[in-house]
DNA sequence: CAAATATAGGACTAAAAAGTCTTTTATGCA
DNA sequence: TGCATAAAAGACTTTTTAGTCCTATATTTG
């Protein structure tokens, strides 16, 4: 469904929101010891989501990957979007670029309500709530 | 959302359901022109699902693939399995192979929300089904 | 300012998915 | 029986995704 790219950038971004809590940065190690993701790899997805805004980071001692917008509003989708793009909110099932919605094949409609289903999942649940449920739950906090 | 080699896989099907409706088999390259498909790398998918017992086929002059089964009892989700194998309708959208549906993070219920639609879109629709509705609006037949 | 620390950037390698090409095997028909 | 036809099989190449590693740049602190 989602890349690994964007598989191991919410769970990276559920550690720095959980560091974020007692206001503090985290390092790329820490992330990836407790998220359990490859270092050098999410590094590299991490970078990408600091020049999408989504998180903000700061080098040197004491520097980390930190959030400065309030973890309630961005949403899952905020983050699989810029990870993966639209595609596969978008995307007909079928992948036929060919045809339209204005002469839908059957099909059309079902795949919709299965794509309007999954936005729905991602975009009312922000980040916050990622954390509530994923982060403790995975990592016994 | 699906593979190319399962967008590719039902495309052809289309075609060869339809020429079944006249008692007819269909080679390759028929096949590949009307669905729009890469021929080789068509060709393997079909000899994949000949092994799988989806379709037949038949080798020599008149020879080509075709159905032995009743469309109307081959579903989307039949193909799908078949050839993207279950991940896909079974799989968490964060990728987290260590929690279990015993100890659901709340996100859990809502994916399975997702997976369940889309299990529902392809095991309710037929083959027969995504001829009447896909194929005629592709092909305009 | 210098040394230590941490992210950023760039150039890689590895693995998986997508796609091609050439040879072999089975079938029908003259 | 032999030739034409069409799928099967196998060995490839290409592209994309995943992942690594090394160097540069920014920041803190003594
Ligand atoms: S009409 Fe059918 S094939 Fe076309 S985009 Fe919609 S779902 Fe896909
Ligand atoms: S509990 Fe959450 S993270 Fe675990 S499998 Fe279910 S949806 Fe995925």
């Amino acid at each position: 469904m989602f890349s690994k790219r964007c598989e191991y950038g919410l769970r990276a971004l559920t550690v720095i929101g959980e560091a974020g809590k007692e206001d503090r940065k985290v390092g790329i190690k820490e992330i990836c010891n407790l998220a359990k993701t490859p270092e050098s790899f999410t590094a590299k997805i991490l970078q990408d989501l600091v020049r999408r805004n989504i998180i903000d980071s700061l080098k040197g001692p004491n520097g980390g990957f930190y959030f400065s917008k309030n973890l309630d509003d961005i949403s899952i989708y905020d983050v699989v979007l810029a990870i993966d793009g639209e595609e596969i909110f978008t995307k007909c099932g079928l992948g036929l670029s060919e045809c339209n919605a204005k002469k839908p094949c059957p099909f059309h409609n079902q795949f919709e309500t299965v794509r309007s289903e999954l936005f729905k999942v991602c975009s009312n649940n922000s980040l916050n709530e990622l954390l509530e449920g994923f982060y403790k739950q995975v990592y016994n906090r």
